[in-house]
DNA sequence: CGTGAAACTGATGCAGC
DNA sequence: GCTGCATCAGTTTCACG
C-alpha cells in the first residue's frame, strides 16, 4: 500500500470502470504495473467489487429513510429473513444498542412507507427518520487525494 | 424500463465492470442494443456512476460505527465542513428528527473511535453503536431478479 | 517497473428486417 | 427498435531489458 495503490484506489472508487490503459496515466505507471496491482488489490480483497451506482429517486423511489428496530432477541434471526424478503429495504446493518438493526428503506410514496412500517412493527419497536440530503457521500476511509 | 433494462442494472449492479459484449450475452441482445440501453440509463440518471466496492477492513480500518449527532441549529452548516475534514467518517445523511446527522465512521483502533467522537462531541449529543454485521447487503430497491 | 509488439476483444456504424 | 456483420480502435498481455 504505498502512494500509488492509493492513487489507483481513489481512481476506481470515482470510475469503476476505467480500463488499466486509462488507469495507468492518470497515476502515471504503464498498463502492466497497474494491472498488476489492480489484481492484487482484488486479490487481497481491498477492492471486493464493482458496481453501478443507481439513483433510487431516478428509479421512482424518491423517499429515503432510516428505520432502527429494536427487535426482540428471539426472533431475530427470523426477522432478517423477512427483511431481505422486502424489496424496499435496500440496506441493513446490525448494530450495537438497544435498536439492532439499522434499516434503510427506498420508497415510492408516503403510503407505501406507512406499509413498510407496519410490517416492520410486528417484529419490534421501529423509529423512523426521513433521510434528507447526503452532505458527505460515499468515500474511501482515509484516503484523500494528497499526493 | 422493462424487463431488459432491469436485467441490465441487476447485472451492472452485481458486476459493474461488464463489457456491452459480455452483458449482452446475460441478457440476450446484441450488444449495441445494450449499449444503446446503458447509454440511456446513464443519461437519465438512473445509472449515476461506477464504483470500485473497496473494504475498509482490509484497509487497515476494521471498526466501522453508526454516530447520531444532536447537532444544534446554529452551527449546522460550519459541522458538515468539519466533518468532511474528517478522514474517518465515510459517510453522512442529513435526517429529519432529533439527531439531524448519521455519521458512518471506519477507525482502526477504538482509542481512535474515541477521539472521533470526542471531536463530535464537540458539535452536539452524540450516540455511538457499533456496527457488528450487514444482514441485508446494498441492493436495488424494488428490483428482483424475477424473470 | 518500463517498453514495445502481438493478439485479442470489444466498440461502433450501417444495412436490413 | 433490434440483429448481424464488418471494420476499427483500444486494451491486454507477453517477453525482455
Amino acid at each position: 500500500m504505498d502512494k500509488f495503490d492509493r492513487k489507483i484506489l481513489v481512481a476506481l472508487h470515482e470510475n469503476g470502470r476505467l480500463s488499466f490503459a486509462e488507469l495507468a496515466r492518470r497515476v502515471n505507471l504503464s498498463a502492466p504495473a497497474v494491472a498488476d496491482r489492480v489484481e492484487k488489490l482484488e486479490r487481497s480483497g481491498v477492492i471486493s467489487g464493482y458496481r453501478a451506482i443507481i439513483n433510487p429517486e431516478k428509479l421512482g423511489y424518491p423517499i429515503q429513510c432510516v428505520i432502527e428496530l429494536t427487535v426482540k432477541n428471539l426472533e431475530y434471526y427470523g426477522v432478517v429473513d423477512k427483511l431481505k424478503a422486502m424489496p424496499e429495504i435496500i440496506a441493513c446493518d446490525s448494530i450495537t444498542g438497544s435498536s439492532g438493526l439499522m434499516i434503510r428503506v427506498a420508497v415510492d410514496s408516503m403510503s407505501t412507507l406507512q406499509e413498510v412500517i407496519a410490517r416492520l412493527m410486528q417484529y419490534g419497536d421501529t423509529k423512523t427518520s426521513m433521510v434528507i440530503d447526503q452532505p458527505v457521500p460515499p468515500r474511501i476511509p482515509a484516503l484523500r487525494e494528497d499526493d
